[in-house]
DNA sequence: TTTGAGGCTGGTAACGTTAACCGCGGGAGA
DNA sequence: TCTCCCGCGGTTAACGTTACCAGCCTCAAA
């Protein structure tokens, strides 16, 4: 296996000198036509490529035009939909991006924000779990750039880029109450996620603001996956006073409750879209949010960030839309 | 904004030498106790941590412990559970992951490719687009390994992780002949995608053992995405003389026939499950496949590579298996 | 006391690239 | 003709780390 050449053996096979083909190479101006043109059939017929391992290290002022992307779960759809967004944005600008997936667990968090900086990222866009954040201070004061996506981080000045949940989550429970309901469950994932916390106070204050209180039996946290969704949701329906609706979290808890069969027997409105919603009998109510749309954002202020921006950080939030699709209504 | 500690800062700070210092950064022994502790002391006091970029640098006849994960569409429920599995791999192995997504375009395939080799990737896990060859084999003679998944490149001789595409498909073909269908559309992506080959290649076969030919209306090559999709098979419908069953060549082309509302006009099986198949009115009979289980084999096998093993490229083919829910029969 | 071994630490030279400078010619203006 | 400048190309010293080797000190055995 033939060792890579190097900037050396492309110098000696065109007699020029090493910085001759620097120069070449980098595409600088102030090299001779005849010469560039030996250098570059030089560098065709042995095949060099340039090693940015080393380039960014002696030019380690500037930056080594990678970027982290730290998601929940990677083969969720929702953050697939926004890691592959991000991963344009970067292609678009000539930026890699090294993913890594944290199952909400902070010591997987900082292994893999750990492992990153020390590749010497230009950036991070980050959906946080609910770990410690000093670690993340460290890192930029050490000038690496963080923009959080989906979820702020507390304690964490940065810029951050979220839809309203709270709202949405209000409409949706606003939805279900106009429909005379008045026994509607909660059912999401775990407190420590900032957006389930949320999207539990929208649900808390809209029912506060019809004048009914939350009843702790219709209410379950900490549901990670379909498969636990559904079995809280059995429970739930074979409860002996069931509700008459049901508010979810997130997707993944609403794909639980069309399992469970909930959406035949009860109203149902879930956050975020998900494919084939529509065509599920019933079809299914949603608060939708665009991931794509977070991702690209997160991405473009990044990238702005990276470029100089040491403004104020910023707190974009981006708007939910309830898409009704009359599972909201009362059972058939 | 701080400039980054090195070694040097460190040494200086546990009046110690440079070699010292990385004696106890990369926890080797022969470092008395007291001397470690004083210079664990400094590191943490400066908030040191080691620079990847320049250490791969110096050991480079070692790893990076990178490798590169290359796909069709990471926002591909298909291929962002693949990219899930392979970055979990990497995760136990103390790997990072470039991703990068390719649209099925070689020129990006190509520019993102010779980026993660520019990065001394150690190897990738490669979806291949159809496009040229020749400049992955230049790359694996610099030690580059490549695995493909999902399909093989074709002139290239390295290892392939992929399912028995044409036997998934004569499955799916026969059930419909078994129920009775003689007038067997075919909808599918890109011929010049080898899955979509493969998979008109088993319903030829399948139609020719039951003395059938394929008859050119009703089949569409081509589709990307749902919405393109749908539309081809609106026609497919409308057409005077209409097929009485349908087989999709992908998800994304499936999706496109529910949309369609193929499935309440036609029998209809597609190859990949997906999300909500059995709770769609029918439910979808499919092929299905474990993106899953595709990634970690790949992975799996691409480490195995990095380690030394240089035996024959392997080909390792995955079983699919049929779902049957129903929709393969009569309509109702 | 000498010797040697072994544990510990330091100096130096790379890894492949670029920044900063320097020097050589030749052409134009005085 | 002499200077000055500019286009072109080369030389050297880094970037932050590790491989390699040399030196020191201590302790035990001879």
């Amino acid at each position: 296996m033939a060792e890579r050449p190097t900037m050396k053996d492309v110098a000696r096979a065109a007699g020029v000198s090493l910085m001759t083909v620097s120069r070449v190479v980098a595409g600088e101006s102030g090299v001779a036509p005849r010469t560039a043109a030996r250098v570059e059939e030089a560098i065709r017929t042995l095949g060099y490529q340039r090693n940015d391992i080393a380039r960014n290290l002696r030019r380690k002022a500037q930056d080594s035009r990678t970027i982290g992307l730290v998601v929940d779960d990677l083969a969720n759809p929702f953050f697939s939909a926004l890691a592959r967004s991000v991963e344009d944005e970067a292609y678009r600008r000539g930026f890699l991006v090294l993913v890594g997936s944290t199952n909400d667990d902070p010591k997987r968090e900082r292994d893999v924000v750990s492992a990153f900086c020390a590749r010497q990222v230009d950036g991070l866009v980050l959906v946080p779990t609910g770990g410690n954040r000093a670690f993340f201070r460290e890192q930029m004061a050490r000038g690496v750039k963080v923009v959080c996506v989906d979820r702020p981080a507390a304690g964490l000045s940065v810029d951050c880029v979220a839809v309203d949940n709270r709202a949405g989550a209000g409409a949706a429970v606003r939805h279900l109450l106009e429909h005379g309901h008045r026994r509607i469950a909660y059912v999401g994932d775990r407190q420590e996620i900032w957006t389930q916390r949320e999207r539990f106070a929208g649900y808390e204050e809209a029912l506060a603001a019809a004048g009914l209180t939350v009843e702790p039996p219709l209410v379950r946290h900490g549901l990670r996956g379909h498969r636990e969704a559904a079995t809280a949701i059995h429970e739930l329906m074979a409860s002996p006073t069931p509700p008459t609706a049901l508010f979810s979290g997130n997707d993944l808890v609403t794909l639980g409750a069309v399992d469970a069969g909930a959406s035949r027997r009860f109203a149902l409105v879930g956050f975020d879209d998900f494919l084939l919603a529509d065509k599920l009998n019933p079809p299914v109510s949603v608060v939708s949010q665009d991931p794509a749309a977070l991702g690209r954002t997160a991405a473009q202020l990044l990238f702005g960030r990276i470029d100089g921006d040491d403004s104020a950080p910023r707190s974009v939030v981006l708007a939910t839309k309830f898409i009704d699709r009359g599972s909201g209504g009362p059972v058939a």
